[in-house]
DNA sequence: TTATTGTTTAACTATAGTGTCAAACTCTCT
DNA sequence: AGAGAGTTTGACACTATAGTTAAACAATAA
């Protein structure tokens, strides 16, 4: 039976689509180099999927179905911020090391304006609300309750997502930089998640009295 | 004298090259785009810059100054460090959205994993040092000084630098979930600033007693 | 074994893209 | 006005790329 080889290739084709895609861009990436990152011949792409653009929107819609995932974290409630938010931050960085495609396919997406992604966005927004909802409805009760001050939940959330996200579509340079990524990217990864929730949660400034 | 004329059209082809490659990238970006963007023949572009890869050099060389010099904040050695902090957020986020491009275009190589970038990484730090050097040094000797509490330096830039450029790299997305972002960017922008500072120096977490 | 179905391959077509060139044009100087 | 320098234009050549097709191949079932 063939079936297990062919959905091989097909899988193979689709996986390799989302690296180029990823790297290049919608318009940057060739279909012979997808080809050669599969390991196949050329042709096999248009067998499985038609024209670059419908492939191109295969792994775009794929991309998105996990972008919107990766806002759903598992969060109980009535637990402490600092949890929820210790929580998020670990799932999502997590979420993105997995799926790095993911991050530079809508990061790349973004850059070259094109409608797609609005597209995408305001459909899922219609059915599913803002992916970040969940969040930003935690950070409102957080203030409520007094456990944080009373921040802006949108902007919040960007900065939370802009310092779990950015490192990823700026590897090269922040290997660059910062000779753990360079050296041991798990440990950086971990050191990350770390700092990122002592800096959100709590800044830079140093206290005198601390709680929580 | 045909020379203002001249000048001109070399600055609108590399105007419209900056903000193409940016959008595009190197391998996206069509030479007709260009010459579309600058209202012009395509073979001028051939005339001023010979090839694609050289109009493309030319472009990330000049983007690649604008990005080291980003990091250039005027700053007081002595200053408080909440200070210096605001000052960077203030001129790093106007450096920014005067040079959209610039930031787009960085990012846009970083996703390719070009050498190019690397290469002028690496030559400019052998020579200048890192670009945010002057910045991890204050977060140093704030630091030692007890203002802010004993972060790592370069794990606390790249936060700070995340949360002022990713929103610029992923604007159609920003603007979809954000109002303000949408109706009127520059109040989106100056909040975002205030923001920043304030969750990057305070954090979340509420203080009974607060210092600084 | 042979027909059938689905998959892979090589050769091909058509188009889009880069780069070239010589003629036309424009401006300036004499 | 006419010569000369630099600039712009349209037409062209060549290559790269997307997409097609038909034949070869592999697996299965009669």
């Amino acid at each position: 039976m063939a079936d297990s080889e062919a959905a091989d290739t097909e899988a193979r084709i689709f996986e390799a689509a989302l690296r180029v895609f990823a790297r290049k861009g919608r318009d940057g990436a060739r279909m012979q180099e997808i080809a050669d990152e599969a390991g196949i011949h050329r042709p096999l792409l248009h067998y499985y999927f038609r024209t670059k653009q419908q492939l191109f929107e295969a792994c775009f819609t794929h991309m998105f179905g996990q972008f919107m995932e990766s806002f759903e974290v598992p969060t109980v409630e009535d637990a402490p911020f600092s949890e929820i938010l210790r929580g998020f931050i670990d799932h999502y960085v997590d979420n993105v090391r997995e799926h790095q495609d993911m991050a530079m396919m809508i990061v790349a997406e973004n850059l070259s304006g094109s409608t797609l992604l609005g597209e995408h966005l305001a459909r899922a927004f219609a059915t599913r609300g803002s992916p970040q909802q969940r969040m930003e409805e935690a950070i409102l009760r957080a203030a409520e309750k007094g456990e944080i001050r009373a921040v802006d939940p949108k902007q919040t959330m960007l900065t939370i997502v802009s310092a779990c996200v950015f490192f990823f579509v700026s590897l090269p340079t922040v290997r660059m930089l910062n000779p753990l990524a360079r050296e041991d990217f798990d440990a950086f990864v971990e050191a990350r998640k770390e700092h990122v929730f002592e800096v959100v949660y709590y800044g830079l400034a140093s206290r005198e009295v601390s709680d929580a």
